[in-house]
DNA sequence: CCATTACTTAGCCATATGGCTAGCAATCTC
DNA sequence: GAGATTGCTAGCCATATGGCTAAGTAATGG
């Protein structure tokens, strides 16, 4: 089966993988460009890049002999979504136990 | 170094691991009410719970023969923080880039 | 105190992951 | 068109991951 998530959280598991989303999320880069921070061969960054694209979360182009690889929406929206699942069902347990309080501070509405 | 990221996605990066922590925001359990929807040998699924717990978003206390696991906040938060970010300044940027857009248009810039 | 319950540890196995080198392929540039 | 630039493929290697069985330990219950 292997959901998306599987996917997207093991991209995410990466320091390397990590850094390129950050470039990435600042505009489009060539494949050396992306290359050029990180101490290790190209073709080893290759198979990260791979991950990345793989998992959907970036998308390349390959015009001439340069590749641009931009970032893609969609799995780290689904990926943030589910924590952020989990966390509302989490802390709304939390909440019942301090219930009265943030109804007070609700009723207060002072935001 | 392997930062706290590396370990809090890489738990995730597992359906069994998602699902025990789906299981957890509604509630501590022992590890067998834990195991029991998992059709899986314990000693595996009990790699998974340490996983889990070596990642910091579980805790767990033995009392008698019964070990009872709950959930811990904060990777959790950090994780979705790390998303939010991202997505932020993604978001940011391409905003910028409507924005330009917008005034392009707005300028007569075009055909 | 003996059996059962509830883990725990040890060890095996197959596959995946993350790194490397070496060498191929395609495309600019002069 | 020769050579540099940019990327891709193939294949090797070490370690990690995710599953298993078998056997051990530690409470609890009868």
């Amino acid at each position: 089966m292997a959901s998306n998530l599987d996917h997207f959280f093991s991209a995410l598991a990466d320091p390397t993988r990590r850094a390129v989303i950050a470039r990435l999320t600042s505009g489009p880069a060539s494949v050396s460009e992306l290359h050029a921070p990180h101490d290790m061969a190209l073709p080893s960054f290759l198979k990260h890049l791979g991950k990345l694209e793989s998992a959907g979360m970036v998308r390349s182009l390959k015009i001439g002999r340069v590749r641009m690889v931009h970032i893609e929406a969609v799995p780290m929206a689904e990926a943030e979504d589910w924590l952020k699942t989990q966390r509302r069902i989490w802390e709304g347990r939390l909440d019942r136990l301090s219930a009265l309080a943030e109804h007070l501070e609700r009723n207060g509405d002072h935001g």
